[in-house]
DNA sequence: ATGTAATGTAAGTACCTACTTACATTTTGA
DNA sequence: TCAAAATGTAAGTAGGTACTTACATTACAT
């Protein structure tokens, strides 16, 4: 067995045992075990579990993620490109779904590992979204709003569904339509609001 | 010292350590010594940790907080109901901020006692926000779209924000007017959308 | 084919954990 | 005041953990 491919296996090991398991529950025998490996071995190849955890961080990136997701933007409609967007998001949480399970869990406790990685995700994808945001806002397709803030609401209830369906129900969202179904209606309500659109503005009176 | 009173120095003690440490980092010992008293004494109260831990679990209701976040909706206007809920679901949250981050962070590992508490609340609040949409739209006063989803988007933008404040970068939402401005700027967009008002629908049209 | 790098076997170390037992001391309530 | 209830002290058990050491075996490249 190459040592490359051994390595891998011990991390993917890992990656799923702390996932379910947290760090402090998943055992470097238990680890080793599903690895198909000695305990030993896995010492020898990190030295250290915490050296481990941090192999795990280090190779799990979400930022390939990114570039595959913001391309071409500008040749869609608003709409479709926010649906586009947030589809993508979503499956590129399910991808990353132990992952994702990791840093949910263990982020309190690793707050360090934990903002490497999950923090240069968000940052680039928010602030790439907010340049999104601006750029429709100077040519006068969208009205006067926060960009930063509206980047956070937009990925934070694209999250937050993920974390409901996959992570607390275990939902497939990719099963059926369901997540497409789900992104539509998130975006049009981002898009359209929740007024009527015949009606004028009734916002700001009082009873 | 009375019984109750020590019960509940070390149920209090437990939610904080557990909710720094998580379930397995968290020692009966520190947590007794946290507490004042001796380990011998938490195991004379609660016999077992798994137990303390059901009775964290069972102590920390999210349920009271309900009843006071949802009177009067009827009584102001659809932006402010928004608002109020908006904020008081934070200031609720902040409340029990450690007990959110051993949801966070337990979920996957004890999913049953979790879904008992959490699930309840959850599904209570998004039930009675969905019914507030509903009879909005039965007056014509809001336009069609599915109500449960838009709860969900609600509530699930404003968790994230809470999560990425207060969990991820530890700020403090409830000093300046942070907090206000955010439910303001989420509030609006979910109200009014991201398009401009003077414009008519430009939607549903390719390129 | 053979030397070297990678892995395995087996035994063990030092430490920590949840939890227990026996007995002494303090606190509380009527 | 005084018995009962609650807590403390001290020592220990059984099991698990990360990690180590010494030595044997396998796989691979030249």
């Amino acid at each position: 067995m190459k040592i490359t491919a051994t390595r891998q296996k011990i991390l993917d090991s890992a990656v799923l045992l702390v996932s379910e398991k947290g760090y402090l529950g998943a055992t470097t025998r238990e680890i080793a075990k599903k690895a198909g490996v000695t305990e030993l071995t896995l010492f020898r190849h990190f030295g250290t579990k915490e050296k481990l955890f941090g192999s795990i961080m280090g190779s799990n990136s979400f930022l390939p993620a990114l570039r595959e997701i913001l391309p071409d933007l500008e040749e869609m409609s608003y709409a479709e490109a926010l649906e586009m967007l947030g589809t993508r998001f979503l499956l590129s949480l399910k991808e990353r779904k132990p992952f994702v399970k990791i840093m949910q869990s263990e982020m309190t406790r690793y707050p360090a590992e934990m903002r490497r990685v999950y923090g240069h995700f968000m940052d680039d994808m928010l602030g790439t979204l907010a340049l999104y945001f601006e750029s429709l806002q100077r040519k006068g397709q969208l009205r006067d709003f926060s960009p930063t803030m509206a980047s956070r609401m937009f990925m934070g209830m694209l999250f937050s569904y993920f974390r409901t369906e996959e992570i607390m129900r275990n939902v497939d969202i990719t099963r059926g339509k369901r997540m497409n179904k789900a992104v539509a209606e998130f975006v049009d309500i981002f898009v359209h609001g929740t007024l009527p659109r015949t009606n004028g503005t009734v916002r700001r009176k009082r009873s």
